[in-house]
DNA sequence: CATGAATGAGACTTCATTCAT
DNA sequence: TATGAATGAAGTCTCATTCAT
């Protein structure tokens, strides 16, 4: 969805100046939205609250979107788009599959760890987004599967071990946020995570402490 | 459920006649709850959907519980309990760590996989309800650091380590009642698990798979 | 009220055990009810309440009247008898009417200073049964006449004059209750009643001022 | 709209388009309350019955008023309003303070008689709303004041003066809404009040007998 | 497009009243 | 008769959604 490619305009995004206030003011929407979701339950987020935050009027809510379902939805969408640059981004010079994994746990961790709202905004978002999950998954399958290929991984079932890897990181973002954070949080997950997909305790060690990229 | 053992009574006050009625419809609003819970989301629970779930009138849900909060922390108090005994008993007879936590998690995952109804309310209700959370935690507790003493498990921290179970577990679970469970599943998780705790391989491959108490 | 008369049983009271036990109940209900008025107002007291007060369950009150308006009546009618005897009893000796009238009032704002519950239950009732005040009324209007015929008031409509007599009484028994009270509330005002009704300034404040009967 | 008005506009926000709109709106939904309350108690009166009195949704209401005392006090502050404006204009050119509470007065009894409902309506706001009390006791205690300076009155403590004129004001009103005025209720009332407060019988009852102004 | 007043379904909660025990 | 569980109507309040301006 919302495929940035420089392709042949195919009807999706004319950019007239009218289009680029009508955007501003969806995005509005969508940030107002977020930040919401940062604080509370997602059932619980009204869409009044939204518009005022968001500092326009309730009935323009529905200028952009049909209905509260597409609203929450329009967010699951936004914040996926920003993971998909975010990791795309950092793994961008590392090669292996284990390290590029050990990074994408931990940078989700320590952004966690400065940003107590991001978190539990995604986290809510993807106990809410059943498609949050897959986009997360497109990613960590990958490394996954680069690893195993690599002989640096030992799992037998794919879907498994991408479960493990999710859950575990999900979970400790959420001790994070609740507080139950403890010193070097990050890189002891990743290695046990590591050694759960079969790495041995001193490849584990070293490629959990690897400095992350800038 | 789990129909209730023919044990002494422990229960407080089945001192007059209406007595043994009063309980018998609390127990059929909790469980009206229950099943609400496995259907759908907390949030989106109406109290009058659980009365007629329940079969009697909305307002009786007020002889029991002063408020809607009340009836949901009832709900998360029964499963608790119903928890503390099956685990309670499962371990009864094993001494070793390594392998009652191994028996905890598939049998989590096993019931799971035969009631997604119960996965289904589980899981909500630990999302819902902090008290769960430290209910599960102080059984898992006592493994770990029983694992920890006989030199079986591996880690530097208790909490994380405890983290690492719980969301595996519940990732897991999450999983099956979404239907990507896969042959062996439980044994399969369970191995990762202990794996992560520092066990090698090969114990892992062998507490993992040792068959179930009845 | 229960007069004790060893008269011709006429059916209303036959005084057997199990009535006495009846008339108690139903007394102690009232009783309850009583004191609830003393605390809110009469719109606010639910009979559940007036049960727990009592000290019996809320299905007994049912037993002894149909209706929650009968409950409400009775209390009525409980306080107007507690009343008759009351003022009765004061206004034995006196034989002025000025002098009754000043001692009725000063009585009532006395007794308010003394009891704001008693006070608070007597302006609810006033102000929801209309049969109290023509209870009140019969008394005042008696010493009202009395003191027209012996020249000492002077007015030109005994219901005027009755109006003001109650409205004033009242009015200090609130003003007593917020906490309007000041030294002396009960002759000053007695005082101002009585000059109204047309006794020169001297006689008021005598008569206003005389002690009361024990 | 009314932007080149070469007035200072004293009221704060007249300055969207619907604010006519919403202000008609709310003086509709305070309308139907006040002429409930001529109806029935305070206590009894249910927001839906207000919105259906108004012509609106009862969603309307919290458009509005953030909860029901809300409503029942924009109703009080609505009443006092009124009668601001209205006591200031009768007693604009008049300077004695006994004849303006004498004017004061029997202008209130006057319009209960003319108008139950408002009287009514009155009495139990006053009942009600605390603040209502001290806004008509402002006006009163100026009048009382004069009186007192100038020789007219003669009392003792101003507070039970007030209470005096204020009890019999109301007493009276009820009594005209019960339906037992008499002929020159109004006069009559007056007079007795001035009697109460030190004036001469001679006196008060030339006061009391001055015609109303227009 | 933006606004915000209006709507009305539906949630929670209270309470008078009934009735089986 | 006493009890108290059950009932269901009614009330307060919220909020997604519509629509005239």
């Amino acid at each position: 969805m919302l495929p940035p490619l420089p392709l042949p305009d195919t009807a999706t995004p004319p950019l007239t100046r009218g289009h680029k206030k009508r955007e501003r003011t969806r995005r509005g929407l969508v940030d107002a939205a977020l930040r919401l979701i940062a604080r509370k339950e997602v059932g619980e987020i009204a869409l009044l609250e939204v518009a005022t935050e968001a500092a326009v009027s309730n009935g323009t809510i529905y200028n952009y979107f049909r209905t509260r379902e597409e609203v929450l939805e329009a967010v699951g969408i936004a914040m996926a788009a920003e993971f998909s640059d975010a990791i795309s981004d950092l793994s961008a010079d590392v090669s292996c599959g284990a390290q590029r994994l050990a990074i994408g746990v931990r940078m989700f961790l320590c952004r966690a760890a400065v940003d107590h709202q991001w978190a539990n905004a995604l986290l809510r978002i993807i106990h809410f987004d059943q498609a949050m999950r897959s986009r997360l998954a497109t990613h960590v399958l990958g490394d996954l599967r680069e690893g195993l290929r690599s002989g640096m991984f030992c799992y037998e079932d794919e879907g498994v071990a991408l479960d493990l890897v999710l859950s575990c990181t999900t979970g400790a973002m959420r001790s994070i946020v609740d507080g139950r954070a403890v010193e070097g949080h990050d890189v002891q997950v990743t290695k046990m995570v590591l050694r759960a997909l079969g790495v041995s305790l001193a490849k584990a060690s070293k490629i959990a402490a690897k400095p992350l990229p800038v």
